[in-house]
DNA sequence: ACCTGAACACCGTTCAAGT
DNA sequence: ACCTGAACACCGTTCAAGT
């Protein structure tokens, strides 16, 4: 790759990641290229859809998130450790205005595929959580990202959304 | 107000209700003038914004929904009345894709208060549950609110949601 | 009064022309 | 190879001109 395609790449990368942040991810691709500084030829050469560029401004961020997973799988009893780890996704999913959706929608884009190393994590904190009985035995891992996925879509902060996340785990009905 | 006028609003609010279904609530405004067989500056005459057209569409809907109520109040207890309730709106929400969102978000507009309309009639289900102890008693309408406008939102179709929706009334903790 | 539709400023996307 | 930026088809919105 030649060093100016390189440093396009990034800057459009980094011009994405503010843009998006301000303007949520339907923000304007002509924008984003005119802060990054170059032509919106350059920027579809480089993520021919919208979704590639999502997925690039999401790598770093999503690879953090679930490398957090084996340290507190170590750290607390099983239980414990899926709604830890459910509260710092959707604190992630929260740090931009309305990215839940574009996150889990992306699918696997130039050899990196979020939602499936978001599936897997997910995946082995809640098996262990139900093998330790915390956690009913028929829930689904999509079931877990759509119900994190809804929530941080309807709230308008992480206070509201941990609130409603709780409503969820606890359930509605009154204890008996 | 004059025929003609009468007759173009009932028409955009037909085109618009038909293109809405297709298309979602972001459908285009000029998309609907033109099946309607109106110019533009027609459509924004009678809804000068989104939101007034939208409410339009959903008015006839949301009282039905909200009429509703009081049947379930009269023929079921008050928990399963409000269940019934929030599953015939998840419905409702779900008909046309996406207008969760929409739905909830629109305030009042030419005289029609949606989302109060929702809110006061969700709210004496509620109370009326709370009372009989079925439903636990810190539960908020605006909360009842979020979860299912997160569920119809993060879900492709009507039995995952009401999968969904059943896992938040009852939690995902395993029964003890 | 009410309607029309041309017009403006935007957006996503493409592609010939340049280096 | 890679980049540029003009160009196209669209969209939301406005407003002078018509009836």
């Amino acid at each position: 790759m030649r060093a100016d395609a390189r440093r396009n790449r990034d800057q459009v990368i980094a011009a994405a990641t503010a843009v998006i942040a301000e303007e949520g991810p339907d923000a304007s691709l002509n924008e984003i290229a005119r802060r990054a500084g170059v032509g919106p030829g350059t920027l579809y050469r480089h993520f021919p859809t919208r979704r590639e560029l999502i997925a690039a401004v999401f790598r770093e961020r999503v690879e953090t998130l679930c490398a957090g997973a084996d340290r507190l799988a170590a750290a607390s009893p099983p239980g414990e450790a899926l709604t830890a780890w459910m509260r710092a996704m959707l604190k992630h999913v929260l740090t931009d205005r309305g990215l839940a959706t574009a996150m889990m929608d992306i699918g696997p884009v130039a050899g990196f595929d979020c939602h499936a190393l978001l599936r897997s994590t997910a995946g082995r904190l809640l098996t262990a959580a139900q093998a330790a009985g915390a956690v009913r035995p028929d829930l689904q891992v999509e079931e877990l990202f759509q119900l994190i996925t809804g929530i941080a879509h309807a709230t308008p902060d992480l206070p509201h959304a941990t609130r409603l996340l709780s409503l969820t785990l606890e359930g509605l009905h009154a204890p008996h």
